[in-house]
DNA sequence: TTGTAGGCGTTATCAC
DNA sequence: GTGATAACGCCTACAA
């Protein structure tokens, strides 16, 4: 079905050596004419290389592995997309293992991606970052880095200071002069979760402001549980005039639930979220939110791995800086 | 670096083809014994198969490959989310291939799948439609299925009638009295636009109303280029009362524009649009909207390439049913 | 400038 | 039950 190298070699009268060294431009030892001939030949037949035998005896396959939870997590799919566009300017193919969602029958850690033999491999999938299996994966010789904690550490993690992200948002609502605060997280499972929660607080401590465990609610990252979150906590703190949230696609539910229950925002609670999604500014009222860069973390953790591959020291730093966006969804808590 | 089926035999103390035999589980014909031993020579020295090799002397790689455009994209991300899960159930590896943006520098269609020698493609790159090349490589001979037109046929296509979920828009506001109407549109490059138009326009004629052209609004898909194409849409034609948008995130835009503009939705306008995301309930109003099943039609898609690729006559129907859902983003008409 | 020999890790076929 | 031999398509010396 496929031409190989030596149908290319017959066809333009040639050993299948010398087309070898044509299709990888390896040899400028070939005559022009040959040359030619050989071009002509191989397009004639619809020459494609094949990736397989080349990866067997080059044992290198130019591709890179990516192990991720489910790409209907806004941050792995945007993740996904710059290290794809990063290993596509590298001249690197990409092979995405997505993990079978938890409970279901899961095959071994990147065991698709080690079969494939790529040249290394990037750990996106937080749902392993307590896993000892995948550790051992990872610190198993191919290069590897993380946008998550791994047990055991000695890889390098890339991604954002999550108790930046945190602190950025008790800040700002504390400098409006808000005192009352709530917190609508995350799975607690999370380690993300938990270190963006200890950043909102410990800001909130310096203060001398408290955050009651009662004023926090767990979450799971839907609108949906944004939603009951919020009114639960509402339910529980009337008094409450700020609201931490740990996403833009719960906010979304949390915005719904204040309006729901009669509470302007801002004007009678303040709202500061994480993400910075691209629809949440034409949200009403436009969200203040703390950018989370999904798009450059991907660009950089291929960077870093694609140099690592090449025994290369990585020059490019392992923490991205995140951002407060100030939109409308914050003002000074009522005067009351 | 990775032991090799003759590792294992040597430490087994058996030929290597034994090995592969006991791997292959293709072997009942291994003694008890020696299967035990080399078992435990593979644990030991922690044997991962090569998928290289293996697929080079079978012919046949059990990866699929999908060609993607970039998976910032709902509905892309959302589809190969289903394709995997059913690939996955079936044993079958997947390799995305993200297509470089349009203006960069691309690949010949498909070139890294063909490379890798992928059982079958799955076409999900609608920027492709219309693109000669990539038809040549979807007819080329490898089993492939496509969700968008590929030219010139001869390729199943999976997905949902688009012209019926215009209608089913049209039909809802028509039922409640509407009779101004206007459209925030995709790009009209693409044919899922110019069908969905279609089917709300039929349904529209159908009743005796008018669309005039320019009560449509050409956007990107984008909340930002729904909330200008809405403003630019009511300056032009204040008197609507009804607005189709082809996309919940330009919806969350065009309902942005509305209570900017000060229209009250849906007391004074009525908003109907395409999706179903799940942040969508949770919009105020609630946003009235046609489900388009991206994962199921990943599911789908992959089922169908999968039975061709066995050579099994594929008895799943190409065509997924939509719906609409009713939400708050819908009245009747204001007296006026 | 071109061709020859050897091997990459597997599987398949067929003797033993 | 087990092992020898021959591919699979390609690359890297090295020889002609």
């Amino acid at each position: 079905m496929y031409a190989s190298l030596k149908d290319v070699a017959r066809r333009a009268g040639v050993s299948f050596q010398t087309v070898s060294k044509v299709v990888n431009g390896t040899g400028a030892t070939v005559s022009e004419r040959t040359r030619e001939r050989i071009v002509a030949a191989a397009r004639e037949l619809g020459y494609v290389p094949n990736a397989l035998a080349r990866g067997l005896v080059r044992r290198t396959t130019y591709t890179i592995g990516i192990v991720t939870d489910s790409l209907d997590d806004w941050f792995l799919a945007e993740f996904v997309v710059g290290a794809q566009d990063e290993a596509r300017r590298r001249h690197h193919d990409t092979l995405v293992d997505t993990r079978a969602p938890a409970g279901s029958a899961r095959r071994a850690y990147a065991r698709t991606l080690l079969e494939h033999r790529v040249d290394g491999i990037i750990a996106a999938a937080p749902s392993a970052e307590d896993d000892e299996e995948s550790a051992a994966v990872l610190r198993g010789g191919l290069p590897a880095v993380a946008i998550h904690h791994v047990p055991g550490g000695d890889v390098p993690v890339v991604g954002s200071r999550h108790s930046s992200t945190g602190r950025l948002a008790a800040d700002h609502l504390l400098a409006l002069g808000h005192r009352r605060f709530g917190a609508v997280i995350g799975p607690r499972t999370r380690r993300v979760v938990r270190t963006r929660l200890r950043g909102f607080r410990s800001a909130l401590d310096e203060a001398g402001v408290a955050l009651p465990d009662s004023a926090i609610v767990e979450s799971d990252w839907t609108s949906e549980s944004g939603y009951a979150a919020t009114r639960a906590l509402l339910r529980r703190h009337p008094e409450l005039t700020a609201l931490h949230v740990h996403s833009d696609v719960m906010a979304t539910g949390a915005l719904a639930a204040l309006h729901d229950l009669g509470r302007r925002v801002p004007a009678d609670c303040s709202v500061v979220s994480c993400d910075n999604l691209a629809f949440s500014a034409y949200l009403r009222p436009p969200l203040t939110t703390v950018t989370v860069p999904a798009r450059e973390t991907g660009e950089r953790a291929m960077r870093i791995l694609l140099d690592l591959v090449a025994r290369a020291r990585p020059t490019d730093a392992t923490l991205l800086p995140v951002e407060l966006v100030v939109r409308q969804s914050c003002a000074h808590p009522p005067a009351a």
